[in-house]
DNA sequence: CTTTGGGAGTCTGTTAATACGAT
DNA sequence: CATCGTATTAACAGACTCCCAAA
């Protein structure tokens, strides 16, 4: 009965907009026979309020202010207004109870493995480490044939590695990471005080593991090899390790931690071997080694997002205090002390959080532990992209993908006509995601309706008593929802929910693949749950029911020679099996509401394969540096050509270089009605006196695109042309599309397509930005560096819907600058009183203040000014940034080496700027020298 | 002083929407 | 040329953190 907590969260609906919407959902009976002022069907009325709503809405930026130069982008206002339009997710109503009954008796022997299994909860490194008898008892001295031990434990060769081999491979998981930080941060605020759950995980980490040999195979220790050693085999080891001396002379201890970095990467070159195979291994393995003492492993985690990631990708853990530490420090073979550890973290700049945790943890448990780490370099197994024909992996295995749990029934009926009305589940699963969608915006569009109408009389039949749509009433269904939401709020409290966490953890084994022997994320391996299509902007499919997917519309890529995912829904079975080695996907399933589109399952963006074609790509746009003086020539040349194909593609090349626009490909009638470069249509730009364009059009995700921007004359006057003796609607540069201007500028530089301009100038605005950072504090610079990244946002247009909070929290905000304010006069006018001698007036509750010295009130005025500075810059910022997304050039356009070597070169500490999920994604990019430039 | 509750900011997962070569 | 097939780019919502003030 309860709402499947496994489900995804986008399709729990959100009722913050609820009110302003009648009781009565559109349509509904009660609006009928309730109320008089009702004309029509609810419906209608509330058609005419919805276009009004969408009518303001789509446009995001309708009310925006004139524009600035092509750096500023307005926004639209109030969007609190619309603040409904915000929810896009999709309403289902899978239920989780009957599931999780399942799951409860399916997992309770997965969770005792669990229990059995401590090193699941560990980070790899660290299982690798308690797990690993053999190699806690050799050290370093040993550690080549304590890799091999591990190695050799590894093969699978009992029945019940059949079962679990792979779950067991799979170690790192992500719901420990949260867990850990959790229990890090208690362990700061009460290092002395172990709780009952800290002991729980002691306890439980302690446990000796029979499974815990098997997983440390080999595949583990390749999960912790940074990418940058698997992907760059070009450094060849001495050149690494020169560098590394040569920036690493003096000592480490000063450098941030990003730099001290370089040299681990020296130290693991050295170690650089392979390994014999495991049953599984296809790729050379790392070797590592490393002393625990057994007491290390019954700590609970603490580390920092540095040493984890770095613990990951570059180094193989063997304790588990090596996630505390930086791998720096980790990474000479050589015994290195926590104590050590941690009198160069705290020498060195490096985060607070990081000093705080070992020194909480040195507090706690006044343990010192070694950490060793040796870290082989795996030579990539493939070439250069390309070169290997388009393979893309040698072996893969992996478990599929896992399904949302089934409609549960909740068999509350919906009224028509005022009575209520039997359902079939299915029937009544799809009126469901209609209900609960009453409190969106959606439920207001006639695009909607109309849609979600047509194919939900399908699913009724010809003879159903339901004809009419406006004579459903779904309150019943939808109070009953906001109870479910309710009661689900009531038991998350509770530390009932951890439980229910640890359920899923059944997902554990869908987590991962193996590729080339090498374990990696997998990315989505969850498949998309049945809900009502949404889309963004005005999508004309919006309402259409999106249908469950079941495994005969999924079809699975995997190795030869590995075994074939087991279907995981009972008297089912797969579309197909497929062993392309050629492609990314571990599975793809035809999109139900395009059938002509694919959904795939690829993996995460840690993977190498990913990172590899990341690396890839930046590495093109910055080829792109050597090209672009000739191709904005050759563009400007073609300003004034003859040749009308020539001048478009000119012009078009010249915008999508200065403005990063995208491509702009061809779209369909059934998709939202959007544009890019190449897609422009004639009022999409309109010309401004002497020399500038307005540029306002929706681009993708319906985002707009409000811009002016002065231009070259010949550019001014070209558009001029092209828009002359068209009609509205008509394409701008009708003699071009993305192919030709793409095939064009191929013929200038290899590889060059349009998107590459992007990437290209995104970098680039960065690490010119970037250049004059001046800043003493680390604040500042940090400061220094998100306003770099708002300009490539604002360049890239990457917008943000504003808070719905926004503007309270500014009026909040107002009012403590005026109580400032009022303080700060106080305190000047007591100052000069005090100066000639006179007492301070009374306060304004009269009441009578002490005497004080005007050193004394100028010290406080003097804070109080501050504070006040500071709070303006901070009212400035927000309010800056209310409409900017900083993330998403973070994650796609911006090298991620710029970051790295700017953090390095101000002593940032890199977790500063880069979360978990960029440290893993862009572990490729962490031992670029500090001088790098893009 | 510690604990707690809540608000604001960040992170993560989700899945839509785009790019672009191949067929 | 349109469609297919694959990969990348994108915003958003809820979960989670962090921080602060009140208890």
């Amino acid at each position: 009965m309860h709402p499947s907590p496994s489900g995804p969260k986008s399709m729990q609906i959100s009722s913050h907009s609820s009110s302003h919407i009648t009781s009565t959902l559109i349509g509904s009976k009660a609006s009928v026979s309730g109320s008089k002022s009702v004309p029509e069907s609810l419906v209608h009325s509330s058609l005419k309020h919805l276009q009004d709503a969408s009518r303001e809405k789509v446009p995001r930026a309708s009310s925006a202010t004139a524009t600035q130069s092509l750096k500023r982008r307005s926004m639209e206002q109030e969007i609190n207004t619309h603040s409904s339009l915000i929810s896009n997710s999709v309403v289902t109503k899978d239920s989780e109870a009957v599931g999780s009954v399942a799951l409860n008796v399916k997992n309770r022997s997965k969770y005792e493995n669990d229990d059995i299994d401590s090193d699941e909860d560990k980070p790899l490194s660290s299982r690798l480490t308690s797990s690993s008898v053999a190699s806690i008892k050799e050290k370093s001295s040993v550690r080549k044939s304590a890799t091999v031990r591990v190695v050799e434990s590894s093969p699978k060769t009992t029945a019940q590695e059949e079962d679990s081999d792979f779950e067991d491979k799979t170690p790192l998981s992500e719901r420990l990471l949260a867990h850990k930080a959790d229990t890090l941060r208690k362990s700061i605020t009460e290092a002395k005080n172990i709780n009952s759950h800290s002991k729980d995980v002691n306890n439980k980490l302690g446990k000796p593991s029979n499974l815990a040999p098997r997983k440390d195979t080999s595949d583990e220790s390749d999960d912790d090899k940074p990418l940058s050693e698997r992907i760059n085999l070009k450094v060849p080891v001495k050149a690494i390790g020169s560098s590394t001396a040569q920036s690493g002379k003096g000592s480490d201890d000063k450098k941030p931690l990003c730099q001290q970095r370089v040299a681990n990467v020296s130290v693991k070159s050295q170690d650089k071997k392979i390994i014999g195979e495991s049953g599984i291994k296809k790729r050379p393995h790392d070797q590592s080694t490393g002393s625990v003492p057994a007491s290390a492993a019954k700590k609970p985690k603490l580390y920092t997002e540095t040493a984890q990631l770095q613990a990951k990708h570059k180094t193989e853990v063997l304790s588990d205090d090596e996630d505390e530490v930086p791998l720096a420090q980790r990474i000479p073979p050589s015994i290195c002390t926590i104590k050590s550890a941690i009198k160069k973290k705290v020498s060195s700049g490096m985060a607070m959080a990081t000093k705080k945790v070992l020194e909480a943890r040195r507090a706690k448990t006044g343990q010192i532990k070694k950490a060793l780490t040796t870290k082989s370099t795996i030579a990539m197994p493939k070439a250069a992209p390309g070169s290997g024909g388009g393979q893309k992996w040698t072996t893969l295995e992996h478990n599929g993908v896992i399904f949302p749990p089934p409609y549960q029934v909740h068999g509350i009926k919906m009224l028509y006509d005022g009575k209520a009305v039997e359902l079939t589940p299915q029937q009544e699963e799809v009126a469901t995601m209609f209900a609960v969608m009453k409190d969106t915006d959606y439920a207001t569009k006639p695009k909607f309706i109309s849609n979600f109408w047509s194919d939900w009389k399908q699913i009724l039949g010809s003879n159903h008593i339901i004809k009419k749509l406006e004579l459903c009433d779904f309150t019943p269904i939808y109070d009953w929802h906001l109870r479910e939401k309710e009661n689900k709020k009531l038991l998350s409290t509770q530390e009932k929910k951890r439980i229910k966490e640890e359920k899923l953890k059944l997902e554990e084994k869908y987590m991962w693949a193996l590729v080339d022997g090498v374990k990696e994320k997998v990315g989505n391996f969850r498949v998309e749950p049945p809900g009502l299509f949404r889309g963004r902007g005005e999508h004309p499919k919006m309402g259409k029911l999106k249908k469950r997917i079941f495994p005969e519309n999924i079809v699975i890529n995997v190795g030869k020679d590995a075994p074939i995912p087991e279907c995981p829904m009972p008297g089912h079975r797969w579309k197909e099996i497929r062993h392309d080695n050629t492609v990314t996907w571990l599975a793809y399933w035809n999109d139900p509401i395009n059938s002509k589109e694919f959904k795939y399952v690829f993996l995460a963006p840690s993977s190498s394969l990913k990172g590899q074609s990341d690396k890839e790509k930046y590495e093109k746009s910055r080829k792109l540096k050597d090209y672009i003086e000739d191709i904005r020539q050759t563009y400007t040349k073609g300003f004034s050509s003859s040749d009308s194909t020539r001048r478009q593609i000119a012009v078009a090349t010249y915008l999508i270089d200065r403005l990063a626009l995208r491509a702009g490909n061809e779209k369909d009638d059934d998709e939202a009605d959007t544009v890019g470069c190449c897609s422009l249509k004639v009022e999409h730009v309109s010309l401004v006196a002497p020399h500038s364009l307005e540029f306002d059009f929706l681009g993708k995700d319906s985002i707009r695109y409000f811009n002016t921007v002065e231009v070259d004359e010949r550019v001014y006057k070209a558009i001029g042309d092209f828009k002359k003796a068209k009609a509205e609607g008509d394409d701008l540069f009708d003699k071009l599309d993305t192919s030709k201007l793409n095939a064009h500028l191929k013929e200038i530089m290899p590889g060059l397509t349009a998107k590459v301009f992007r990437t290209y100038n995104a970098s680039i605005t960065l690490d010119t930005q970037l250049q004059d950072t001046n800043g003493n504090t680390l604040t500042e610079k940090v400061a220094a560096y998100q306003g770099a990244n708002k300009e490539v946002a604002i360049l890239c247009n990457h917008q943000r819907s504003v808070s719905k909070s926004h503007s309270a929290q500014m009026e909040r905000l107002e009012s403590k600058m005026a109580e400032l304010e009022a303080l700060r006069v106080e305190l000047k006018r007591d100052l000069d009183r005090a100066k000639k001698g006179k007492p301070p007036l009374k306060d304004a509750d009269g009441k009578v203040k002490r005497n004080q010295t005007p050193e004394v009130l100028r010290k406080k005025l003097d804070q109080n000014n501050q504070k006040m500075d500071k709070m303006k810059l901070d009212m400035r910022v927000k309010d800056d940034l209310k409409t900017v997304a900083l993330g998403t050039s973070k994650i796609n356009y911006m090298d991620p080496r710029i970051t790295v070597a700017w953090c390095k070169r101000h002593e940032v500490p890199i977790e500063k700027v880069f979360n978990k999920s960029l440290l893993a994604k862009f572990s490729w990019a962490m031992d670029v020298e500090p001088d790098f430039r893009f």
